[in-house]
DNA sequence: ATTCTAAATGAGAAAGTTTCACATTTGCAA
DNA sequence: TTGCAAATGTGAAACTTTCTCATTTAGAAT
């Protein structure tokens, strides 16, 4: 854990540690920057907002975490462990569910060859109501 | 154009003609509301910040604009005229650029059939540096 | 162990985006 | 024309994120 943070170039301070405890110990893997803060202080540790931001940021540049924009307005982070995959968000329980599909990941790249550009990275999220919240509604 | 808005169930008021008017003759489809508050001002109107933004979610909700969160922090919109497609963005100079894939819009649906989801929508941003970018960069 | 120093933190202010509240104005139907 | 519900402009407020800076801390060098 403490190396998981000195591979990255970070030093191994209390804030960064419980951070990272918390996202990798919090039941969904998808959490935004307020909730991870007010967890924190629920815990009893004594951290500002400031720092959780600070931290996620720098988590996001060491690439310990990806950063997302959801349709949500505030961002969420996850622990970027495993493989890369997209997201199915429920536009009304905001359950989110991790997918890979290596054909689509083969079309964009093919597409980003064919448009000139030199692809960094990518999003897709595909909104809907998922099953539970289908059966609530009828 | 009046009949664009009464279709949507909207008044045909000034401020929302102005919008839909700067939106049809922007240079660049996919714009910011602070941009568009700014390109109104500079064009001699008089508007408010909040009008445009106010005006913008409803014309979202009456299908007549299209809301993305592209990575930059604050929202874009663009008309809607025209097929459904994603986006590619320049990480550098900011470009955007359109494309429509078949292939990915049917796996899409697939897996969100294969997950219990009704898709409601869903958004593919590819990111990367264009050509112009890359070439300036060597 | 102790000391030192650059880096990191906490608190609150500040910046940026978006929404709200409410007095005033406007579109449209009668 | 007139009347009224709907829409607007202004400024305040809410919300997310970043910044500033005095204080604390991790870790290297004694």
């Amino acid at each position: 854990m403490q190396a998981d943070l000195k591979r990255a170039g970070l030093k191994a301070t209390l804030p960064r540690l419980r951070i990272l405890e918390m996202l990798e110990g919090s039941p969904d893997r998808h959490v935004g920057a307020e909730d991870l803060y007010r967890a924190l202080l629920a815990a009893g540790e004594s951290i500002g907002l400031a720092t959780v931001y600070r931290v996620l940021t720098q988590f996001e540049q060491a690439g310990l975490v990806i950063r997302h924009n959801f349709d949500s307005g505030s961002a969420v982070f996850e622990l970027a462990a495993g493989e890369h995959h997209d997201h199915l968000v429920c536009v009304r329980c905001g359950r989110v569910t991790e997918f890979v599909d290596e054909t689509i990941e083969q079309r964009q790249r093919k597409i980003a060859a064919r448009n000139g550009f030199t692809m960094t990275d990518h999003s897709l999220i595909i909104y809907g109501v998922c099953s539970d919240c289908g059966r609530e509604l009828g």
